[in-house]
DNA sequence: TATCAGGCCCCCCGTGGCGTCAGGGTCAAC
DNA sequence: GTTGACCCTGACGCCACGGGGGGCCTGATA
C-alpha cells in the first residue's frame, strides 16, 4: 500500500520505530490504521532526510517541539547546499585549469562545453515549460547566427567591468542610489540598448540579476562575494529604474 | 603530513587504492613522493564527493577522460542541490502549516521567525562585507520603523500578483517585450516609485530579481517554476528598461 | 642493558538503512 | 494434493572508515 518493502518494515520493527499492531501465532505481522498513519509520518520525515533515530525522537516524545526540529534540519540542509555549491565552483575551476593545460583544443572544448550546456538548458526549459518556450528559444537562436567568440568575450568583459565597479562601490560604502552606482546602471542599460539588434542570447545575457538567478556560474560568484554584492547591485538597479521611470 | 589517519591508509591499501612504495620486513608501510602526490589527488577527488571506487577509476586508467568524470560529477551535485532545495521548500510549507494549526501564537511565531532570520542575515552580511555594510543596514532599518504586518502583506501580495501575471504570460506564449509583460513591468516599477519614501526593507524587497538571488524563499519558487519564469521575467525587465531608457 | 613511551602491525566489530540471498513455514485456490 | 504467492528468521553485504585489543618494533633514557 505505502510502497515500502517488507524488509524495511522488518527493519523498523527491529529498531522499534514501527511495531505491528498485532503479531499472529504464525509470526505474521499485522498492521492497522494507526500504524499506517505513523508510517506515513515516518516516510515524510525520511524524505526530508531525517535519520530514523531522529524520526523516532520526533514522533515518540509527545510534547516534542517539531518546529524546532524542522528548523534545525533546515539549517543542516542549508549548510549542505552551501557546501555543494562550493564544490561546484571548485569543479568549474578545475575544468577551466584542465582546459588551459590542453591549449590545442582550448577553444573547441570551451565552445563545445558551452554549446552542450546551452542545449541541455534549452531542453530542460522546453521540458518544464511546454512548447511555448520553444518559440522564445527559436526566436532567440534566429538572431544568434552572427555571434562569434569575440562578441561573447566582449559581453563577458563588460559584465565583469560593471560587476567590479559595483563591488568597488560597495566596499567604498557608496550609497546604492549615488552617482557612481547610477552611472554603472546607465552604462549597463545603454550597453543593452546598443547591442539590442544583435539579439543577445538569453542565457548568456538576460540582465545581470537574471544571470545571478539562472546560471550557476553566478552561484560561484555569489558564494565568493556572499549576498552583499547581489543585494547592493539590485538595490541600485531598482532605485535607478524607479527614479528614471517615475 | 597529509592529515589522513593511519586507519585510512590501511583502508586504501586494503582496497588497492594507494599502496605503499615499500613494505619493510617488519611489516611497516613506507610511502614515497609518488605516493604522496597520488594521495593528494585522492584527497582532492574525495573532497569533491567522489567515491573511492570512482577515484580509482579516474586515477588508474591512464587515458581516462577526467573532464568527463568531473562534468558527470557536476551533474550529480546539481541534482543533489535541486533535491535539497525542494526539501527546504517542503519544510517551509510544513512549518507554515504547523503555525496555522497553532493560531494563538500565529503572528508571534511568524514575526519571531522572520526577525530571527533577518538578524542572522544582517549579521552574515556584515561579517562578509565588512563594516560598510552596517551603514547600509542601519540606513534601511532607520526607515523601517513605520512598517507593519499589513504593509508586509501588501508587498507580498503585489509581488505575487506580478509573478502570477508573468507566469500566465509565459504559459500563453506572449513575447517578453509585448504589451502585457511591459504593463506588468511598469506596474512593478510604479509600485516601487510610489512606496519609495517608505524605505522598503532591503531584504524584503530588493527588486523581484534580487529576491530571486538573495532570499531562499526564491529558491523554492525557482524550483517550482524552473528556470523559465525567472528568465522570462528578467528578459521582460531588461527589454523594458532598454526601450524606456534608449 | 633494562625500561619506557610512542609508534607500528593485524584482526575484528560497529556504524545506517536497508537489499539480497538461503532455507523453511503458511494460506487460499484449484 | 498441488501450486504459487505470500510470510518468517537469520545472516551477510554495502561504504569509508573509527576504535579497541593484543602484540611487535624503535629510539631515547636511566
Amino acid at each position: 500500500m505505502s510502497g515500502v518493502s517488507v524488509r524495511t518494515l522488518h527493519h523498523y520493527d527491529a529498531i522499534g520505530l514501527l511495531k505491528p499492531a498485532e503479531v499472529g501465532t504464525n509470526g505474521y505481522r499485522y498492521y492497522g490504521r494507526d500504524e499506517l498513519l505513523r508510517l506515513q509520518q515516518i516516510l515524510f520525515y525520511r524524505e526530508l532526510g531525517f535519520s530514523l533515530d531522529e524520526i523516532r525522537r520526533v514522533l515518540d516524545a509527545p510534547g516534542f517541539d517539531r518546529t524546532a526540529a524542522l528548523r534545525d534540519h533546515r539549517r543542516k540542509l542549508e549548510t549542505d547546499i552551501r557546501r555543494r555549491r562550493c564544490l561546484l565552483r571548485t569543479i568549474d575551476e578545475t575544468l577551466a585549469a584542465l582546459e588551459r593545460d590542453a591549449p590545442m583544443e582550448e577553444t573547441a572544448m570551451y565552445k563545445g562545453f558551452d554549446a552542450e550546456r546551452q542545449a541541455a538548458y534549452e531542453r530542460e526549459l522546453v521540458d518544464r515549460q511546454g512548447p511555448q518556450m520553444q518559440d522564445h528559444i527559436d526566436q532567440a537562436r534566429a538572431g544568434r547566427a552572427g555571434w562569434r567568440q569575440a562578441d561573447h568575450d566582449a559581453l563577458q568583459a563588460e559584465q565583469a567591468a560593471i560587476e567590479a565597479g559595483m563591488a568597488r562601490a560597495l566596499v567604498d560604502g557608496l550609497p546604492a542610489d549615488g552617482p557612481e552606482a547610477t552611472a554603472l546602471m546607465r552604462r549597463h542599460h545603454q550597453w543593452v540598448a546598443r547591442n539590442w539588434n544583435r539579439e543577445v542570447p538569453a542565457t548568456a545575457f538576460a540582465g545581470l540579476a537574471a544571470m545571478y538567478a539562472a546560471d550557476d556560474r553566478f552561484q560561484a560568484h555569489y558564494d565568493a562575494r556572499r549576498a552583499g554584492l547581489a543585494e547592493y547591485m539590485t538595490l541600485a538597479m531598482t532605485r535607478f529604474a524607479a527614479r528614471e521611470l517615475g
